[in-house]
DNA sequence: GATGAATGAGGCTTCATTCAT
DNA sequence: GATGAATGAAGCCTCATTCAT
């Protein structure tokens, strides 16, 4: 039989993150992902079902990773409460580091893809949530963190990561992103009030 | 009932609030707005020139007012900076409270709407966002705010604030809100780490 | 407002019949229908709702006419039965003399549709077999139809009509249809056995 | 269970009619019929050069030895003209007896398929055709038909055979298809009216 | 022969926008 | 201004067929 041809598969993902980061998802043409990815139209289809399925599984391959190291981080007991929080802005940071192209999908999509198809979405984003309110909820206990509500908190984080992550996108610049980093775990860490 | 007074221009603005918050710009169809307000079809397009133009509009909407309230609390010299951190971001709240179609409007399309048409989108906006950083430059001249990247903290917070908005605007509940509101006040003046 | 240029909706119907007709519901493009009935291809969706939705109303018009004057034939009791059966015969033939492509969709999208959508297939079709069920019940109670099986009967003379009906719509010529048309009257009312 | 006997060109044919009965030809897919045949879809065109040649092929297999064995009837001086024509009826019926798929197909593509490719169908219809002509003819000849048009007559009666053939195969039972052989021989050869 | 990955032409349908009244 | 019928460009997806192994 004819043998696979290198890896379309993932050749195609890689296109359509592209496409999507450049012209967003719903004016993104399944065309253009075929051309960028040297793949006939048809061949998309051999490997996913449709385009929104393109879509999740680009967020699949994006939380299940961070889930997974966020697991890490939450179950090592070597590290302070204080590192875990570095940890985890590290861990969003590092995930894009590289690709302003993912970043910016993850960034203008994600909403739009939990809205319209809940029941596909990848679990890995609820259990990355429920896992950092875990690591919030035991550095409260541990008295270490302020009382804040935890499920605010973390949208709230997640949310300003994501624009900045966007900002950053557009004019991607690795010595940029980690400004942005530290900046974040600073006033995250301290807030905008100084100490008296 | 009130009878139609024939405002189709601002009816057209409500139903194009609405359609678009619950199927996102693009899956918004001008027939169901129309509809929404009551109105043929070709009476949007003499109110407005395109489905673009409406969602233009829409933002026109809510920033001029933020900018407006802002510049007034930026040139109010009664308030403390304390104060001047907690009443801007009660006045993004209170833009949205009464009105979740719109918060999800604005959540979910900013961004597109601004890639796609940097030259039409309200300056209102740049304006508000120049503005809150004279705040903050003010506020850390005057030793009051922590020396944060204040072009990275005023990203952070409105990225912050705009997933909590999103959040709130698919279940709407008026003292959430205020929760959240409140939640958010002290973990930006505080941040997360407990004072020793 | 713009008000209806001629009756689109009708020449579309026209169009479809004979392009059906020509190429077959399957392999019938609604371009070729909508340049037929000299209107765009949106126009086409304008009056139906699909494809589908235009064979369906072809049916639709075929079987309300042949139903309701099956029931006059039916109820009328100036007719002997012998008449009855002639006026049967002679409806469906009168029904598609000066339309051989409506002839040829009948015969042979009918099966198909009915298949494929029997809760949308028209419901006169029902009627118009149950009516002509009737007509034979009765025929035979007076003792001037043979005891054939009433529901195999019909079945066997529509089936042969439509054979007969989609060869001559293949070389349309009315002498030839009203020929084809005493010839079965003759063989279904005396058979094909000679009389001894 | 037998073991596979590598013949995949029956099992691709067997598959294929069961394909094309179920979903029409135009619906039914290669990759189905492979599938359904234990076979990859390449290996179809190994042993067929496209979807029609399948079914050019099914009506090869259906005509053939129906044409013959009319013939043998044809050619046969034993038979009466009224058992010639019992046993043209019983022949039509038990080419489909064990098989209502294959009946489907016969009733549903054959109308189609002649008319898309006359060349390559099979010539075996029209053989056969021009036998039971020969055989109507003779009878008249010899008196014992009455003189109905028999090219009209012939028509009627395979249409008819075609109606109930499907109606039968949609639920089929042997015990049905019996008595709707005997129902057809009866009024085929007696007509509708009863003899005075 | 056997396989199934790869292809790409083609069609149905949508929907923003236009325009005649 | 108001209307809604009419338009047609454009895109997702299908699937028969090909071909490299």
């Amino acid at each position: 039989m004819r043998l696979k041809e290198g890896n379309k598969e993932q050749d195609i993902l890689n296109a359509a993150v592209e496409i999507f980061a450049k012209h967003g998802y719903h004016k993104a043409k399944i065309r253009d992902i075929a051309e960028k990815a040297n793949v006939a139209v048809g061949s998309v289809y051999v490997y996913y079902n449709n385009k929104e399925d393109i879509l999740l599984k680009i967020f699949e391959n994006i939380w299940e990773p961070l889930y997974k190291e966020l697991k890490k981080i939450y179950e090592n007991p070597q590290l302070s409460f204080r590192q875990k929080f570095d940890y985890l802005i590290d861990l969003v940071f590092d995930c894009f580091i590289e690709e302003p192209y993912k970043a910016q999908v993850f960034v203008n999509e994600q909403n739009f893809l939990r809205k319209k198809s809940p029941k596909k979405f990848t679990n890995y984003y609820e259990l990355f949530m429920r896992t950092g309110e875990k690591i919030f909820k035991k550095g409260i206990e541990a008295g270490v963190y302020n009382e804040v509500d935890i499920s605010i908190f973390k949208r709230f984080i997640l949310g300003g990561l994501r624009d900045l992550l966007l900002e950053w996108a557009n004019k991607p610049n690795p010595t940029n992103l980690n400004n942005i980093r530290e900046s974040v775990k600073f006033f995250c860490k301290k807030g905008i009030l100084k100490k008296k």
